[in-house]
DNA sequence: AGAGTCTTCCAAAGCGCTTTGGCTTTTTTG
DNA sequence: CAAAAAAGCCAAAGCGCTTTGGAAGACTCT
């Protein structure tokens, strides 16, 4: 059943029917309503190819998928996409992976926005100056960053967390319980929200007249294997850190593990705190000694990166607006005074 | 730069420079060549709604993402979809998520089959007589299941792994070393895969003359707090089971935390096996005690999937054929005799 | 009543591609 | 060498929708 069908049908024109469909102004209520009321009764669904030709609007928004036999996907990802389907789906928005090779996704961001494959496009994980940021910024389709870029001569629409502000935060308390050495277990800090984390850690204890030491922070991916390698280092050489900040929940199984390895307790010789992304199937009370974390739903965040996409689609929303959101500190068993 | 301009450009119709693009016999070496070039140096990139319009072809694999304020995406999905990315970067296809109510799939497997918006669909976690695999096979678009469904009077095509037998093995092993009470700790026993596991364990045991107490197997979803309380559960009661085998590393590390508040320890009174889908973030080996595992990589199983869709779309292969891989015992410090 | 204004509808022109059905040339064949 | 076959190309008809530019009729106003 298409256009013309319809139309014949109703005695009608497609233009009217069209028109009808679609809310204009230009039509009679009462063939309006004949119209609605016929497309329902012969399920009448518009092609979206043709539309699509026509209008060039897809409902599609898009987003590269870096892939390649050595490159894993973030777990953390998948919560990100219950948000942002959640939200897509009550707009009728559907979200299009567009697999590319990790070194080079500006290629395929080209493509898809050359081929007006989708109305909008956010882009994760982002680095200090990144080219996909700014690529997508001169190709001049609507665009969310989650997380942010820096050293940009122009300013973007993104919505982030205070990484920076959670990791002062946590480091501050740590601080004040009496820790003098801490350790941060970061992830890759080629990424701006690592970048952040460590710089909050750091401005917590040059408050304080504390440094953090250049062996106490490492960088590495989010895996329960680094965590424990990272803590195996940290605890066993001279100067160990008494604390330790984690940039993740998957990091810190390692980390629980390597203390316990060590014959090491938590808080009693080692205080710990996270990050939580809230993960429905890892939760910090839950760990043998309840997880202190800084806290922020990543799939809220993806909820909101979806809404604030739709908004751009429909013209709802301009300018280069960023937001950041504060993130909770919880504070649970994993954190004590700092041992004599 | 549009086929009309370039067909201009070139002194052809339009009809020739799209067949010598598409490689259509009809058309001169030399021409074919001349147009190629050409496209290649203007960077003409045949738009794919017009394309879609006139062929009914778009490039695109689709994904029904079961969505929900309650619904947590299982966080072996974004595995799969590693693997499946993978594969469908070398072959230029897209991967189209439609988010959808959880409870009501079948009306969005309707509209992107109605609308032409995808080439092919897979569908996961199956249930027996699943309503979208009966759906999706009358509707005609090809399709893989990815899992396996029952109870149809007609054949399909999946990519499944032997979780029966790979149950079968480790229940057998645990026999082999003593165990006579086994318990199970599954996931939600409405997916085929958890009926297939509890199926392997049942006949393991009654090879044996044992039997699977009626307590002694619980259907949950995969978190580690999961794990934790059927954990609990299990020791705790009189009657408890020297052994446990666990549906996914993820509630394997509820159990491991369960046993030790418990005070007990592994493998010494009890004996853990747990199925792995192989994250690059979680690994077996590196449990406190190494962890037996049935393992198959679910990525592979994305990048099979994937294969077998643009297999399928190319019309490569047809048919309803199934296939079933192999699933790897690995034996690891988590299992030992039976305590005495 | 005639001119101007709305209201309501329509025919037709795209959007950019593929494909059908021919129409010339050139090559092969008896 | 004429007839048949093959090769190479093209014009035009879709695919199903939106949108432009009217046009007819109903209504208002002087």
């Amino acid at each position: 059943m298409n256009l013309k069908q319809l139309a014949h049908m109703l005695a009608l024109s497609q233009t009217t029917v069209s028109r009808a469909l679609n809310g204009y102004p230009e039509v009679n209520e009462e063939t309006r309503r004949r119209v609605m009321d016929a497309a329902k009764r012969h399920g009448y669904r518009p092609n979206p190819s043709a539309r699509r030709l026509a209008t060039g609007k897809t409902g599609m928004i898009g987003y590269v998928l870096p892939t390649g036999a050595a490159v894993d996907i973030d777990p953390h990802f998948v919560e990100f996409l219950s948000g942002l389907g959640d939200y897509a789906r009550s707009h009728e928005l559907d979200l299009v992976l567009s697999p590319a090779d990790a070194d080079d996704q500006e290629t395929t961001y080209r493509r898809i926005v050359a081929n007006r494959q989708v109305d909008a496009v956010y882009i994760s994980s982002p680095r200090p100056a990144d080219r996909r940021v700014a690529l997508v910024n001169t190709l001049g389709i609507p665009f969310i960053v989650h997380g942010r870029s820096e050293g940009f001569d122009f300013d973007y629409a993104f919505t982030d967390i205070d990484n920076e502000g959670a990791f002062h935060e946590a480091a501050r308390l740590l601080i004040q319980l009496g820790h003098r050495r801490l350790a941060l277990i970061n992830g890759d800090d080629r990424e701006t929200f690592a970048i952040h984390r460590e710089r909050g850690v750091r401005r917590a204890l040059a408050a304080s007249g504390l440094t953090l030491g250049e062996r106490h922070v490492c960088s590495v991916a989010m895996t329960e294997e680094n965590g424990y390698r990272a803590t195996r280092r940290l605890l066993e050489e001279g100067d160990a850190p008494t604390a330790i900040a984690c940039s993740s929940l998957i990091m810190a199984l390692g980390v629980v593990r390597a203390v316990r390895d060590l014959g090491l307790s938590i808080p009693a010789d080692v205080s710990l705190i996270a990050h939580d992304d809230v993960f429905p199937w890892l939760r910090p009370e839950n760990f043998s000694v309840p997880l202190s974390t800084t806290r922020s739903s990543i799939r809220l965040a993806g909820a909101r990166v979806a809404e604030r996409l739709a908004a751009r689609i429909s013209g709802l929303e301009e300018g280069a607006r960023g937001e950041v959101w504060p993130v909770d500190l919880v504070v649970r068993g994993s954190v004590a005074g700092a041992p004599a």
